[in-house]
DNA sequence: AAATATACGGGACGCCCATCCCGTTTGTCT
DNA sequence: AGACAAACGGGATGGGCGTCCCGTATATTT
């Protein structure tokens, strides 16, 4: 609607996503938004006019991601079987989450509605998500009671197991453990 | 070594400790002290002289818990054969988790450090854990290759299950989907 | 090059919380 | 009953954080 944002302002906004998206991913969400700032080498009146709460900043992050998740899914969907679409995605997510400790954040609950975002947003990742898992299920591969939610929760878990004990063979037996649990 | 407490201190210190695991269990860690000594009726330095740190209250209220846990642990080695115990135990962590935010927090890392408490406390929780989980392992019953950290972290998942989106029937499927996946 | 809107920097403000302190009250012991 | 130590209450203190504001600087437009 308004005119396109001054250069310097565009660069700046940039800059601030970037930055805050490695802080984020390296450390949580408990990082304050200063501390995001002063690494951009900007003022906090930068960080604040382009994203007026802390909260709106780590939405507009996750928005860039979200439309990789979901273009990652839908091509695992057709590329792959249904059964191998899932659990590579669901691999993928467990690998996201290691490497991006806000993601856990938000997943936990801690401090931010991530279901809210991921609702509102335009890529309907809860809905790649279900289209994954409804293909596995008519394939037969996984059994016909669980839902979202429950896979959510195993992949919470096997995030978790990543986080607080780090170990090289953990995250392929944590699937593998999945894996079978989920199978019918 | 010094005297024992005043009856006045010593009915103090007792009502903070039962207002305090009812409040965390309710809602949280994130509950202000001073919300504490409200509930409880008495000063906010009341609370500070009896614990000096929040989270010294909350390893007090721990304490409390471990020894419950560790006896139920112990009995149920003794009474079931490997399997029921293992399982039991687990079920019986899951409603213990769903039912105290508390407890959830501090497994979370979201604040305290449960592991530290767990050990340096008499009651060695981690080791019946161990314990439990080995007896099932010898008996055939869980894959020989799955940890306490794989378990704690499935642990984690159930109680993520009913806290996010409740569901009467939604404990009963993830204990079997975890049953299933720890299975040889 | 001058004029104007746009954006910047970073300090100020307000809120919340854990912890500490001290004047007051209350239990305990003689 | 009286005196002393022990404990109480809750306000004060200090620190951290998100958000807002405004004087200054700079990109853009004429």
């Amino acid at each position: 609607m308004s005119r396109p944002l001054r250069a310097d302002a565009q660069r700046n906004r940039a800059r601030v996503l970037e930055v805050a998206a490695e802080t984020f991913a390296a450390e949580g969400l408990s990082v304050p938004v200063h501390e995001i700032a002063r690494r951009a080498g900007v003022g906090t009146g930068t960080v604040s006019r382009h994203f007026p709460t802390k909260e709106s900043l780590f939405q507009a992050i996750l928005l860039g991601r979200m439309e990789e998740l979901v273009r990652q899914a839908t091509d695992l969907a057709e590329r792959e079987g249904p059964e191998e679409a899932f659990f590579a995605f669901f691999a993928a997510m467990v690998g996201a989450g290691a490497a991006n400790k806000g993601l856990v954040d938000a997943l936990a609950g801690a401090g931010f509605d991530f279901q809210a975002v991921a609702e509102e947003s335009r890529y309907d990742v809860m809905g790649a998500w279900q289209a994954l898992l409804e293909g596995a299920q008519r394939a037969g591969t996984i059994r016909e009671d669980a839902d979202i939610a429950d896979v959510k929760a195993l992949l919470t878990g096997c995030i978790d197991r990543e986080r607080h004990a780090p170990d090289p063979s953990a995250r392929a037996r944590m699937l593998t453990i999945v894996r079978h649990g989920l199978h019918p």
